[in-house]
DNA sequence: TTGTACTGTAATAAAAAATATTACAGAATG
DNA sequence: CATTCTGTAATATTTTTTATTACAGTACAA
């Protein structure tokens, strides 16, 4: 996870999660993430997929959450913005070496268990209390 | 971590776990993950500064592990290649916005006990154990 | 009904990160 | 002293990530 993502996402819905009675547009939120509209207008189209977002189009529209902060758990937004397993990726081992050969079967099963492992860390934190560490 | 790293690291220190009793060349690693020996040479390069690997010069040398395949836990090896938090990276974000001039001491705590937990579940594993997994 | 302020999305460009390749000096062996 | 290794640096290539631009479509409000 060499990006940005988890970052731009949670910065996002913390700004949704405190200004909660607002449409937030992505030109206000870019200007606090300080990015490009655009790449906050794709995240949120990402996060509305996954059902964390909603928005409104057209003039006076924005974005708003699409349940409240305290039923939004860290591990939706990780799951939302995650492309890659936390340990990495792997290679393309030599299938002629015993080890090359089974080595990414072990791995895979090791990749998912961590992964397992950070969600479920991350499933106890809600972003109410994140947003709530602001003002 | 959006690379390859940790995959490398592990697939190199399997192999001289399971033929612990020969020194093997970074040619015959780089042929079973099936990359170039000098991307071994470099991985191993850190290993040993992370005092997991050992290595002799000159004909007929090669790499062996630093200590018995029981005493190295996974978590060292994660440690070793670790460039980034499990979690990415950090925006640099408006700092005249309340949200975005404290988001990033929050979030580095986050990703602080994120990594810790990582750290933690891949402790309870040992190199001997993942090894032990091949033939 | 028309101008304005938004979203949604795609196309493209630019920057950064990861990986591969080449080269060669120096060490140990026989 | 030729051979087979390591160690390391320089450089090239590929892939990933981020930024930018553009514009169609939607909703509001005068």
């Amino acid at each position: 996870m060499n990006n940005v993502r988890f970052a731009t996402a949670l910065h996002i819905l913390t700004l949704l999660a405190i200004m909660k009675d607002e449409l937030l547009s992505s030109a206000f939120i870019a200007g606090s993430v300080n990015v490009n509209a655009a790449v906050i207008r794709k995240e949120i189209s990402n996060l509305k997929a996954c059902g964390l977002v909603e928005s409104k189009e057209g003039k006076g529209g924005g974005s708003f959450l699409a349940r409240p902060a305290s039923q939004i758990k860290l591990s939706e937004i990780y799951e939302a913005v995650r492309l890659v397993p936390v340990l990495g990726r792997a290679n393309t081992p030599n299938p002629k070496c015993p080890v090359g050969k089974k080595v990414n079967e072990h791995l895979e099963t090791l990749y998912e268990e961590t992964d397992n492992y950070v969600v479920r860390k991350l499933s106890t934190i809600s972003l109410e209390e994140f947003a709530g560490k602001f003002g």
